[in-house]
DNA sequence: GATGAATGAGATTTCATTCAT
DNA sequence: TATGAATGAAATCTCATTCAT
């Protein structure tokens, strides 16, 4: 790992070409790892224990991908490229194409449904977070990639709206869009501190602390 | 507060001055772990590049830690036990020992100097972070238990007085604390994602969002 | 009792043979183990040797067997399981199907029999020495079970007869067996002391030793 | 081990020299090492152990002995110069100085010392044992020597006297010493693989059976 | 003489990866 | 494509032995 952007890149834009034509098999081992790379971490799971698992010979996993890298690549690639933009997405445009009358709408239209995108995708989060600690810049540039994209384009300009409407505060555009996302990922945090979590309680007051943080009054 | 007492490196090589029944070439070679296991993880650190950084022989780490995991262990648990519970003591006291008039003054106490404790403790909060996600229940109690003796006997009498006064508002205890927390963490994690950070506007703007958010309109 | 029937090294390839689990290399290994853990003793041979004269990679030795003492265990098993019962086996049935008319008779169909079942089995029976010696409670259960069984079926309703007849001295039925075997391991011992043996004279003297000593005067 | 006769014999040479200004520490060295040595056998004990059993520095072993090899020659010089001839010699001498009027009284005389030898001596002799299975050849030559030494002075005298008698069997010298030898040390190998046994019952059956198959009826 | 930390050579073991079937 | 035995490089770990105190 850690072993510069290139190896990801190339892989990673590599993969993506091929896929599409996944056989079953295929799946039920991108399945095995995303399980064992986000329980165990990537360095502690072994090929061995994937092809268990997930079913299938040893030699399997590496008749599809090149290797352990890859693999890891492979899983994170749908991830990076359709499931993470798309809740970008969803959060930008979805959430933002309504025009909000006030922050308090604005906020109950975007915490629920981030708190439960947790819940969904917590294990490709946790393996995200793994990576991230361990330097891969691989991952690290292109999950800025793909906030910056859709943060610009879509979040970007309905924040400006609301603010030019002097109902939110304030702040630089990428500061505010920094603190809901801290907010919200305080309950991925809970999650992986193994603490009880309520999601009534949750969106209710991650909401109620956004709403009056980013109000103007 | 005082600049680099709540350091966890100081504190870290207070604490190994203190094992007296550890020689210099055993102190270096926890030294040596701390580094990389927090700047590479623990996984990717062999025992060799340890030893290479002591400038020890391989056997050396072996002579006194039983294994490897047991060398985490010992570097961890001064961190966990020592220098985390009195960073967090300060935090407690030193913070909180004011009657602040408002949440403006009360924030302000808080944000400059736990977004320069991040500075300062990157590597080893980085080594936490990384046992966090890798499942090490111990870790993960230990953290907790510093957290809650010194939030509830120091934090939160604080601001239930600050809510009763009628200046902050009225959400759960543990709640004003993750919001304080993860409203800060997000610089950890700006910089986990290599992302340029200015010290000056992150403790503007973040103070000013906390403000807000926590003041009662 | 027909020559090369009770030989172990024979019985353990046919053994090998039946384990159609185990690959070529795999028998090679267990093959390699055999000789080396039998020559040199289990702690004294490494798996670097092991390989060595298997030919294969050390890898491959543990690919199958999870670790050293592990393939200890698959050397022995088959000879404590196998071999083992069966020579025993031979030694009940064959030795004892016959009415022996006298002690003689008797003696003579057991000694030249067990004497050349130690040559040819040397190597393995030191191997199970050693094992008695750093005190393996498995390999001792097992030889003992071993022998427990088959003595009892088939050699002390023999030696009973015997006596009844009133032609063997009136001893518990397990000393007689005891005595049999430790006149003939007196062979066995002289071997494992490098001492000149003669076959001829061995056989000669502890048949009459024995012969006279079993025998009610 | 089993690397020459010369290690050994250097060794075992220079230890005897020394062998009489033993302090406290280098006994208990000698008598931790000789109950791990017979307990686990040699390669499975470590200095580490020995001197954790002795309650000394793992450096005071080696303080006094040379290294491992050397201590397990300390551990034996005594047994094979002092405790082993001199039961030899008892066995010789003092079993024999009598003239006695038949084989029964003469084996009665040896039976029952010796088993309670081996009873004493067991770890000692258990140590041999191991020694003698890992093809110590200085550990064998050193038996041997002691054995054929005291033997031929004294015991061969005596056999040949009650042979000439008509008491004993006509069967060479060396081979009456190796039925006495087998048929005692069976209690050996009894207790070798812990099963139970009878003191009084040994004693009575072994001299029975002896008397029987030595006496020339 | 006694100590035990330090050493380093070597042993055991793991595991990503290859390759013949 | 799928398999899993085989590989070998590298990692973890052990331990007899040395040496400064």
């Amino acid at each position: 790992m850690a072993n510069g952007e290139n190896d990801f890149q190339e892989l990673y834009k590599e993969t993506l070409k091929k896929m599409d034509d996944l056989t079953d098999k295929q799946k039920q081992i991108l399945q095995a790892a995303l399980e064992l790379f986000s329980s165990q971490g990537f360095s502690e799971t072994s090929s061995a224990q994937i092809a268990e698992r997930a079913g299938v010979a040893v030699g399997s996993v590496y008749q599809r991908f090149q290797n352990k890298q890859a693999l890891l690549v492979a899983v994170l690639t749908p991830l990076l490229t359709q499931a993470l933009p798309q809740a970008v997405d969803e959060f930008g445009t979805t959430a933002f194409q309504h025009s909000f009358d006030d922050v308090e709408s604005f906020v109950d239209a975007i915490v629920p449904d981030r708190l439960r995108f947790i819940d969904k995708n917590y294990a490709a989060l946790k393996l995200m977070a793994d990576q991230i600690i361990v330097d891969d810049q691989g991952v690290i540039n292109q999950l800025k990639a793909a906030f910056t994209n859709q943060m610009s384009t879509n979040v970007v300009p309905n924040i400006k709206r609301l603010q030019k409407a002097g109902k939110m505060v304030d702040l630089p555009e990428d500061y505010i869009i920094q603190f809901l996302f801290t907010a919200i990922l305080g309950y991925f945090g809970k999650r992986l501190l193994n603490m009880p979590v309520n999601m009534t309680d949750e969106i209710k007051h991650i909401t109620a602390f956004l709403t009056n943080g980013l109000m103007k009054h």
